[in-house]
RNA sequence: GGCGGAGUGGCCGAGUGGUUUAGGCAAGGGCCUGCAAAGCCCUGUACGCGGGUUCGAUUCCCGCCUCCGCCUCCA
């Protein structure tokens, strides 16, 4: 597989290579669980879970590590003005962050470690980098002495002499750069007791034992939002790095990559600014697919725009993705019926199908360039256009171009279906939800509709319905036809005429 | 003060030194329909400003303007 991507201490686009051939180690940065998740969360986490399932889909074994920051100074302030215990507050916004991402189709990570289950390995590698002389105790906490590491500052690319001056010393720290790796309890404070007394994790030490202790101290992947590159990741990569193997040991990850922020109205969506959108009240706007088309449709690079406006954009696209799949699938017969058609069209070699390794390059035939009669791109095949959708996957996610091959399809199967070339239209189809599983966002598997159950009983209902309304249709009254359409759409039910009859399905 | 990103047609968002273009949404016209819906066909001549390089720049170089992010908890 091609995969290239984006390094942020290297700032550049290298060809993705695995430590160990097939295998892939991937850290995430997961939420402090303060307070519920918003928007901004979800693209980060929609993000490498569109890497995931790209990784996947090429035939890697993917180890998918999220942690859990359930210990930290806003915990403990919010659980305080909620009137609450931590443990009860972190519990909570546990769960709600796990639902927000079950809702928008985020795969659960392979292993998902709470902080406050790594005291212990923690507590290790202080000693460790206390051993060293890296660190130092002080006024009961302990502090990394970011001098001692040469290489501090090459992840995010700042110098410590050019980087504005800390707004307050605090007790203990003999240099304002230097950041607690522990932190000395304060009454009434949830504290673990340690050789420098009784404390608790600084917040970077959180990440680095939990990805050392599951993935090692150099793996492939390390991710998380652009607002963690500093300190936090800094801060990780020097404590990591420093207590592995000293100053000089190697690179704690091969690719650091970086998630572009939620913007509202032009500037960041963030928790201390009180701009957040939450993931409830997206979900209460649109459905969740939308969102998860939503957060996807830009490239995880970039910056993107989130309001109402943007939303409903969203909407309308995929709709027009969704309608295609469901129309196509209604005139094969369904699912299954259409997954055959498209595999025999693909034996027959009538219509090549797609295959996971298809061709890198798409090939433009002569004919498509001459005449002026023939439109351009008249040539295209499911699998060519399955080639382009990989070959923008694979360039560091290029999603936007992923999302045109997508559309292109679209077009394509839309062009067959208003002929009803019915072996043709598997072939596009069947392409069509190959690429939206890779985006997670496949209809028919990954967003089935709710209540199959009484699926036969809506049915039976249905004919008898439909039944009524051709009748009234065959002695033109017309009014009672529109009524029956009209009574149904207000129940959620949407009935089109199409040459082959009516059909119908829920709003 | 240091580091970095971005300015593309009504909107969101790709991309490239030039013969044909992202794509989606929205808009206008047409087809289909009893009317719709869905869909199909057609239309719109965009690249912040000023220089430069070039036969030719939105794309490369220089300068400028504006916006945004990080340097402090934040995905």
């Amino acid at each position: 597989m091609g995969l290239r991507l984006y390094d942020t201490r290297t700032r550049r686009v290298r060809p993705f290579v695995p430590l160990r051939p097939g295998h892939v180690g991937v850290y995430v940065c997961g939420p402090t669980v303060q307070s519920p998740p918003h928007v901004g969360h979800i693209r980060t986490a929609l993000a490498f879970d569109l890497l995931r399932r790209w990784m996947t889909q090429g035939g890697l074994a993917v180890t998918f590590v999220q942690n859990v920051t359930d210990i930290d100074d806003k915990i403990i302030v919010n659980a305080d003005l909620a009137g609450t215990t931590v443990w009860e507050l972190a519990t909570r916004q546990t769960r709600a962050f796990d639902e927000a991402y079950r809702a928008v189709g985020v795969l659960p990570p392979t292993i998902s470690p709470r902080a406050t289950g790594h005291i212990p390995e923690m507590l290790e590698m202080v000693s460790v980098l206390v051993e060293r002389g890296l660190a130092y105790p002080g006024a009961g906490s302990v502090w990394f002495r970011v001098g001692s590491y040469a290489d501090y500052g090459a992840l995010s690319h700042q110098r410590p002499a050019s980087m504005h001056p800390s707004p307050e010393a605090e007790p203990g720290k003999s240099d304002p750069r230097d950041f607690a790796l522990w932190k000395a309890a304060r009454p009434g404070e949830p504290s673990w007791s340690s050789p420098w007394g009784p404390g608790r994790p600084g917040w970077h030490l959180e990440c680095s034992a939990m990805a050392g202790k599951y993935l090692g101290d150099v793996f492939d992947i390390h991710g998380g939002g652009l607002d963690l590159v500093f300190p936090h990741h800094e801060n990780e990569r020097a404590q990591t790095v420093c207590s592995a193997g000293g100053p000089d040991a190697a690179e704690m990850a091969n690719y650091w990559m970086h998630v572009g922020l939620l913007t509202t109205g032009g500037t960041k969506m963030s928790k201390s600014l009180g701009n957040s959108f939450f993931v409830t009240d997206a979900l209460a706007a649109v459905r969740p697919q939308v969102l998860r088309y939503h957060l996807l449709s830009a490239h995880y690079r970039s910056s993107l725009e989130y309001s109402a406006q943007t939303l409903d954009e969203s909407g309308a696209a995929h709709d027009r993705v969704e309608t295609f799949v469901r129309n196509a699938l209604d005139i094969l017969g369904g699912p299954d019926e259409a997954a055959a058609l498209a595999a025999e069209t693909d034996r027959d070699g009538m219509d090549p199908g797609v295959g996971p390794a298809g061709p890198a390059q798409r090939t433009l035939s002569p004919g498509g360039l001459a005449g002026a009669a023939a439109p351009a791109g008249d040539d295209l095949t499911p699998r060519q256009a399955w080639a382009e959708f990989a070959a923008a996957l694979d360039d560091d996610l290029s999603v936007g171009r992923a999302l045109a091959a997508l559309f292109g399809v679209v077009g394509r199967g839309n062009q067959v279906l208003s002929k009803t070339h019915s072996r043709e239209l598997a072939g596009w189809v069947d392409v069509t939800r190959r690429m939206l599983t890779v985006l997670g966002l496949d209809p028919v598997e990954q967003w089935p509709t709710a209540g199959a159950e009484l699926r036969p009983a809506l049915d039976g209902v249905m004919d008898v319905l439909l039944d009524l309304r051709s009748a009234a249709r065959a002695r033109r009254d017309y009014s009672e036809a529109d009524s029956i359409r009209s009574r149904l759409a207000a129940a959620g039910v949407v009935i089109e005429d199409t040459p082959e009859g009516q059909r119908w399905h829920l709003a």
